[in-house]
DNA sequence: TAGGCCATCTGGTCCT
DNA sequence: AGGACCAGATGGCCTA
């Protein structure tokens, strides 16, 4: 397992040591889940958890110290006063070591259960491959647009095959989620918008396009771990263009200017959740399971070579130029992707109808 | 090689 | 006391 020596955040041996971790050797005690992983931690934690750990296991520590106490400091060493050092005996450790398998265990089947609730919301998304899975934060991304564009269709009766309704679902998200999304509605292109932006904005969409293979609509994140995360807002596109009427007609605190974080927080969506959507409904539930197979040739090498769709700049369209609803007119989807924005609407619906 | 994403381990905190 | 939840740390894998 991991392996790795102190140091790295300070000399956590000592302290290690004092508790008993190491053999008066100093050598570890054991392998796959020895204690000296607390040392992988950093210092801080390290030293609170190993001083706490100390002195809750203080009181069973009398019953044994009798029974494998080995004096540290030899034979002559003056006695210490006030509270007893702590030693790890054995069977201290063996306990130890139970406990925190068992924690380990609980937290691994934890963490399995939330994997499982994101691959099912995966499932729901209305792009869902299973070869060319959503990252975590992508499919929660995609989620979190995907009900607040549902609930814009509610409110405004706006198409969901319009551009806005990809573009909802595209914000925030990164490019090649983005491309994958657009790439999935078959959207054409639609470099009217894209070319109005650029005179609003005095030049290239915030350098997303051309030169980098940006999306067209993405602007930097240095405030986001992820790569190019931050498709411009589309109601920032429609709302300066004037597109009034249109689902995007909400204010947005942001503007077409660089230094917008991407993902600017609560998209609150107007919460119009209490009928049934009038959504297309003729997909029956399997569809969801159907293949695109436009260019399987290409989708081979792509399956076989990305796991992640966030971890493929190039999105979908193969290539540097960027993002397909604007710059493409057909789009390499993976074998298995499958997407419409309706196919989850009868999950969707089915379970609004008990809300 | 750097960066992104992931699984896992771990200790702390809170709750029952 | 034990379990759930959380966040930090770490290493592995993969891709550009």
């Amino acid at each position: 397992m991991m392996t790795k020596p102190f140091g790295k955040n300070g000399d956590v041996s000592e302290l290690v040591s004092s508790l008993g971790w190491l053999e008066e050797d100093g050598s570890s005690q054991d392998g796959e889940e020895s204690p000296d992983m607390m040392g992988h931690h950093g210092l801080n934690a390290g030293i609170h958890s190993c001083t706490d750990l100390g002195s809750e296991d203080i009181d069973e520590e009398e019953e044994e110290d009798d029974e494998e106490e080995i004096g540290l400091n030899g034979e002559n060493a003056p006695k210490r006063r006030g509270p007893k050092k702590k030693k790890m005996t054995k069977a201290r450790q063996e306990r130890f070591r139970a406990r925190r398998m068992k924690a380990n265990a609980r937290e691994r089947s934890r963490m399995h259960g939330l994997n499982d609730a994101l691959e099912s919301l995966r499932r729901v998304m209305p792009c869902y491959s299973k070869t060319q899975k959503l990252s975590k934060i992508e499919t929660l991304r995609l989620a979190h647009n995907y009900i607040w564009a549902l609930s814009e269709v509610l409110e405004s009766g706006q198409s969901t095959e319009s551009h806005g309704f990809v573009e909802m679902l595209c914000k925030g998200l990164s490019q090649p989620t983005s491309n994958l999304v657009a790439g999935c509605l078959q959207l054409g292109p639609s470099s009217m918008i894209l070319n109005k932006l650029e005179d609003k904005c005095g030049g290239p969409v915030l350098g997303g396009v051309g030169a980098q293979g940006g999306h067209p609509l993405s602007y930097p994140s240095p405030g986001l771990p992820s790569p190019p995360y931050g498709s411009l807002e589309a109601s920032h596109l429609l709302h300066m263009k004037g597109f009034k009427g249109s689902a995007y007609d909400n204010p947005s605190p942001n503007e077409c200017s660089s230094g917008t974080p991407p993902y600017d927080g609560p998209l609150t969506p107007p919460l119009s959740i209490s009928g049934n959507f009038a959504l297309k409904q003729e997909h029956s539930p399997h569809e969801s399971e159907r293949n695109y197979t436009t260019h399987p040739g290409h989708h081979a090498h792509y399956l076989s070579s990305h796991h992640y769709a966030t971890s493929t700049p190039g999105g979908l369209t193969g290539g540097p130029q960027g993002h397909p609803l604007f710059q493409a007119s057909r789009y390499e989807l993976p074998l298995d992707v499958a997407f419409d924005p309706f196919t989850p609407s009868h999950l969707v619906s089915s379970q609004m109808g008990s809300i």
